[in-house]
DNA sequence: CTGCTCTATGAATCGATGC
DNA sequence: CGCATCGATTCATAGAGCA
């Protein structure tokens, strides 16, 4: 893989240059592809020539034809493109989206979620005829069913308050600044993604060093995020204005320093700390009773660190699952101690530990 | 046409039941398909309570080809039978919204709008691996790319404090009383729909008169809100208890006044929470009165959030400044409402709100 | 009646690791 | 691969129950 194009902008088709490409070599694809349909009452195909003469249902039907067949291809290469628990999002508007997302599901790809962009400041429907299309929709889909695909759950909580991010994000269209302009003043790209909506993309489902393909890379907005973000990039485009700007936005921008890039994270991704180590420790020694937050069941701690209630013998976990009659439960949170007078979650034991020097194992 | 079923829910096998019908007999099409959502396993609350997911029989296909064929031969029917200028709405989540919609595409319907709507209190994601599923999808389609279909613009822009209204609706689920329940109290229907919902589509897209069908009847949440609003109705529906409890459900609906029930061309207003959004969802509903601190004027809410008195009609706004000779008027202060024998301002609605945020936009 | 706490529940494709 | 074990994980509402 000595030749892999890092962190570059490729010039050429979408299509064929992904051809190149080994397999499985990508961790997450962002993929804006033409929408091109039903624009100003005229049909365009994917290579931009235009439909003529289309209105009765076969001709439309072959224009969706061939609409659908480009997108079987690159989604195909795509997903061969991908590592078996790589992600890829795509995005599009009612035009095209429903061939899409029909499309991956026949590939094999399975889908997460389906993101909403609300947009927070829409162009209105001039005409009145419609509702303002006020959003463009996210396809979220692993390679398949059985990927144990990436999602910084805690992250994206963090980024919403502390609650659970929805499937509806509301964010700014790429305005003002942000929008490349050419030497007229006049904006490069017409569908310009706004980086807030790449700094989501990226920060949810992918890590540090991960590697990016964006095959519609138009104005490199991903390319340029990635490289903010300490995450390796590919690009695709045809078009040399486009592929011009993009590089001297990539080159522009600033990879973020190791500490802004921390996020929060996943707690079974921190070092694990046996219950045990804390009964050999002194914290919650040999003896102790433990009891639940009513205070309706109780357990002693044994030296071991298994628990002990009436007949019964385990751990921690099991010990609350036997004793709800539940099929499992987190020990760590289902059991109460006392100290110093006060009521505490045995939880808290490994809160502290994590926050002394004071540290055996992990 | 003199056989023709009007103002009934149809016992019968979708499909079926809908070749029946003659051509060109519908004027507007809601259908709430099945969403062949392939759950696999029990799933549980952290607190260990189980789910009650949808595991009924309608939903389960052997295939993605197997439900492409089947929502086909529905939607042929669906487009067969629409009038010329009738247009359909279809709702889905992703498991099958991007099947129905390119199916649709592919069968000559022309996309109008897809709308999103946002979930005020959906199910959280309870094992925290992927994004809140906090919405669903509807696509509004007309039969072809020619139809003169109907869009009640002014009545959709009044219901939204006189903004375009969006193509993303912010509505909660359907609970609490609303919720149809069986002999033992538990939900009649897995997925029924909130009247709210079906009170925007059918004031956007049909007026008084207009004949609506529903092939997937169910709850019988249409077919209550068409007669409450004053629309004709068929429904489909192939299980005994939904039949029986949908029609027991529309005898004890009221069909609003003539009056109550003209939309109209709104004029100007701003503010944050449409005064519209509470008649829809019931908080206010249309035909209440309201009256000022003095009891001396009086104006009555219509469907689209307008108040009439006499031969005027307006916003709460403009009512209140009409209505007192003044050059303007604060609506929200101006109004009062009785609710269980108490005398409340209007601008309470908001401040109740103010907890549980219910916008538009924002 | 009020205000508070507690409980129930919703169209859901909802683990990871080690033996 | 199967199986056992560890242990991570929830938000908005409505309504009941209680003081």
């Amino acid at each position: 893989m000595q030749d892999f194009p890092l962190d570059q902008i490729l010039c050429g088709e979408c299509i064929e240059t992904m051809r190149s490409l080994p397999d499985a070599s990508i961790d997450c694809i962002f993929a804006d592809p033409p929408y091109n349909l039903q624009l100003r009452g005229e049909l365009r195909r994917p290579d931009e020539t235009v439909v003529d003469g289309v209105d009765d249902a076969w001709d439309k039907f072959a224009d969706y034809a061939t609409y659908d067949n480009f997108t079987r291809e690159w989604l195909a290469e795509a997903r061969r493109l991908l590592t078996k628990d790589g992600t890829i999002w795509v995005i599009g508007s009612y035009h095209n989206v429903f061939r899409l997302g029909a499309i991956m599901q026949d590939l094999g790809f399975w889908i997460l979620n389906d993101i909403v962009w609300r947009k927070a400041n829409p162009m209105p429907n001039f005409r009145g005829r419609r509702f303002t299309n006020a959003h463009e929709t996210l396809i979220w889909a692993a390679r398949g069913p059985e990927s144990k695909y990436r999602f910084n759950y805690q992250a994206m909580k963090a980024l919403n308050d502390d609650m659970q991010m929805r499937s509806d994000w509301y964010l700014p269209l790429c305005t003002g600044n942000e929008r490349l302009r050419n030497a007229h003043g006049l904006k490069l790209h017409p569908t310009q993604k706004p980086e807030s909506l790449l700094h989501r993309v990226l920060i949810a489902s992918t890590v540090v060093d991960d590697i990016v393909l964006d095959p519609f890379s138009g104005s490199g907005t991903t390319a340029a995020m990635a490289k903010r973000l300490g995450r390796r990039f590919i690009g695709i485009e045809r078009h040399p204005d486009y592929i011009e700007a993009a590089r001297a936005r990539v080159e522009a921008e600033t990879r973020l320093s190791d500490d802004q890039l921390a996020i929060t994270p996943a707690k079974r991704e921190l070092p694990r700390i046996p219950f045990g180590s804390f009964v050999e420790q002194g914290a919650l020694p040999a003896g102790t009773e433990l009891f639940d937050r009513q205070r309706r069941l109780s357990a002693t701690v044994m030296p071991d660190g298994s628990l002990v209630s009436g007949s019964h013998r385990g751990s921690i976990h099991k010990m609350g699952a036997i004793l709800t009659n539940a099929p499992s439960c987190n020990g760590w949170t289902f059991w109460y101690f006392e100290r110093q007078g006060e009521v505490l979650q045995i939880d808290i034991l490994r809160t502290e530990q994590a926050q002394t020097p004071l540290r055996n194992v992990g």
